[in-house]
DNA sequence: CAGCTAAATAGTTATGATTACTAAAAAAAA
DNA sequence: TTTTTTTTAGTAATCATAACTATTTAGCTG
């Protein structure tokens, strides 16, 4: 499920004049960082991310990588996907979605849950592979943190690309 | 839902016995180890364990404390939960179940889905706290791993335990 | 289109959880 | 008890990720 190339130039374009409206940079390594993400559909980790993009930039550090996939996901335009024990790996889809992961050569397909009650038996997965565990993690605050709460990060960068995307 | 002491006790000699009889050493370490998940349901860290085990054990090195906890999984009496950028944290409560993470404070708590098309309304979930988002990964094996298969690692322990339990 | 200034980067070092190493200790068998 | 093999304690190494700091640059000003 990747995306033209069009539309990849259309988001690292809206990313650009949204860094410029709320005061971040929108430098070329960023950029490159996102559009390489945008990219591909196969989740790449950040050393990936770094190897690819230095073909581009020669010069740029793996720190700058870090620091921008956090960037990109504090702000809501990319997540963070795997388990323990795993590298991180980052994906640009911002569709709802859950992953089918090869635990041994590292695969991560997308899987789209419209009958969420057989997500066991979806075509999408019985394609890719044989499922041999779930895991599910339903993240949020638990009782005793929301009394002393706190404001939230923001996620304007996210809201304002989704928002003209759909 | 943690269990009664009479039945930790029951699992620990259970463990003891199966170790005998696959050549495996039923050390103090690994029992007290063993006790310890057994005994509670909040899912402790490698450090807390090893917090824990040292009052009883007060000579035991870190190094035992994370060998005998990939022993454990190993053989399928414990696993492993926590997502990435969190340490992991160890359940010997091997009936299939989910789990509610706090992403402020690290509770983490245990969902039970017999209603598995309507687990985002569970009524355990809404008592312990407001669901942000839900993580689920579909662990197997891929199509193309498939092909050049090995064989699996082994589960006796599990097995043996599991059936004389339920 | 220079010059300005805060923000970002490159290159490097540090961190923190986990794993590997090795001499010494201990469990189980004889 | 003695022997043999496994396991441990103590410590060093690893690996992904984050922090640090001098230098560079994006975007503004005129
Ligand atoms: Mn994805
Ligand atoms: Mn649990
Ligand atoms: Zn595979
Ligand atoms: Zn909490």
């Amino acid at each position: 499920m990747k995306i033209g190339t069009n539309e990849v130039e259309r988001r690292v374009q809206a990313f650009s004049e949204v860094c410029r409206r709320y005061g971040a940079k929108a430098t070329h390594q960023r950029r490159e960082i996102y559009r390489e993400l945008l990219r591909t559909d196969e989740h790449p980790a950040a050393e990936t991310i770094y190897a690819r993009v230095r073909k581009r930039i020669p010069a740029i550090s793996l720190d700058t990588v870090y620091r921008t996939l956090r960037l990109l996901e504090k702000k809501g335009l990319i997540s963070r996907a795997g388990f323990l024990n795993e590298k991180a790996r980052f994906d640009a889809n911002t569709l709802p979605h859950h992953h089918f992961v090869c635990t041994r050569c590292g695969f991560m397909g997308d899987i789209y849950h419209k009958e969420r009650d057989e997500f066991l038996a979806l075509r999408d997965v019985s394609a890719m592979g044989t499922v041999n565990s779930v895991h599910i993690e339903l993240r949020g605050i638990c009782k005793s943190c929301q009394k002393n709460s706190r404001l939230k990060d923001n996620y304007f960068f996210a809201i304002l690309i989704v928002i003209s995307t759909i």
